[in-house]
DNA sequence: ATCCAGGCTCCTG
DNA sequence: CAGGAGCATGGA
């Protein structure tokens, strides 16, 4: 068996192809990779350096892909080395990217009405380009708030890397292996003590599954809440058994990338604001609507700061 | 040890 | 309808 006959077709022109992924003045990758980095844990996507690899999947296809500067507020694309080439162009991964890492979001508005606030403004110049990092697949967001419900953070991130390691699908490219979040339809039919058995509560391994169920039966789709408009969609969410207000606006924060999203009983944002307002206790939900009504809006980019001051 | 974690459901009174 | 127990584990 040849590993380099005459038979193989090769594609010279296909091979170090690059693309650009142009973003806009108000995006920084320094921040951008901060987020990427804040877990160890993670694996959804590898950071080596200040280069950014990540799995994606076209019809059915997994591809793994890699991210650089290229200066002048844009992005380098390429396929990752020594991962096989999937059919689809390295082009359809130019607009998940652009989504994945909010290149469509004009935050020049949000900075001018943050300018003058002593509480968001400092953040803003402190942090500036940082855009909200998504979770453009729907199914992924869910089970990641899900998964982070009153837990912290390291250990909510152990309980993602169990799950997508023991039902994701992966690829091994470089010396590593590159992960895809599983499909609804990968946990649907899994039993509630295989989830327990990575240490989930009972309670998250029913509400994962029936996630995962409502989502394989097409009853549930990231389509069909678009369709529906901010309010619906926050209606449909809460219908969910494991979904309250905070895993709903945070799923519209990350995956529908809504700028109005406020998952305001979020305990890191409340710490955010004790300690930003220099408070001797967290702040009242009250008092939170007060601080935030000035952002009206823009709450989901004004908590996204806050939780950058935490770090 | 005690309290808190990127909460939600369900049961009381 | 507001209030609180229970969930279950890890880190400070």
């Amino acid at each position: 068996m040849t590993t380099n006959g005459p038979d193989m077709p090769v594609i010279p022109s296909e091979e170090g192809k690059s693309l650009s992924v142009s973003m806009p003045e108000e995006f920084s990758w320094d921040e951008t990779l901060h987020y990427l980095t804040r877990s160890p844990a993670e694996c959804l996507h590898q950071v080596e350096g200040r280069t950014v690899y990540k799995l994606l999947e076209f019809q059915g296809e997994p591809g793994l892909v890699r991210l650089q500067e290229q200066g002048q507020g844009a992005l380098e694309l390429t396929f990752g080395e020594g991962a096989p080439r999937p059919s689809w162009p390295l082009s359809q991964a130019v607009s998940y990217i652009r989504e994945w890492l909010d290149g469509d979001t004009d935050l020049r508005p949000f900075y001018r009405m943050a300018e003058n606030d002593g509480l968001l403004g400092p953040l803003t110049r402190r942090y500036r380009g940082l855009r909200i990092i998504g979770a453009p697949d729907l199914f992924e967001a869910l089970c990641w708030a899900v998964t982070g419900q009153q837990i912290n953070l390291p250990f909510a991130y152990m309980l993602k890397r169990r799950l997508v390691e023991s039902f994701g699908r992966s690829l091994e490219a470089g010396g590593r292996r590159h992960w895809l979040f599983p499909q609804p339809e990968e946990l649907a039919d899994v039993p509630a003590e295989a989830l327990k058995a990575l240490q989930f509560t009972g309670r998250k391994a029913e509400y994962l599954l029936g996630i995962a169920r409502l989502m394989a039966d097409g009853e549930l789709s990231k389509e069909g809440l678009l369709a529906l408009g901010f309010a619906e969609a926050e209606r449909r969410l809460l219908a969910i058994r494991g979904i309250g207000a905070w895993t709903a606006h945070y799923a519209m924060m990350r995956c529908f990338r809504h700028p109005a999203a406020f998952p305001i009983g979020d305990a890191g944002l409340h710490n955010a604001l004790k300690q930003q307002l220099g408070l001797d206790r967290k702040p009242t939900e009250e008092e939170i609507r007060r601080i935030f009504s000035p952002w009206s809006g823009w709450e989901a980019y004004a908590v996204f700061y806050l939780w950058r001051s935490l770090t």
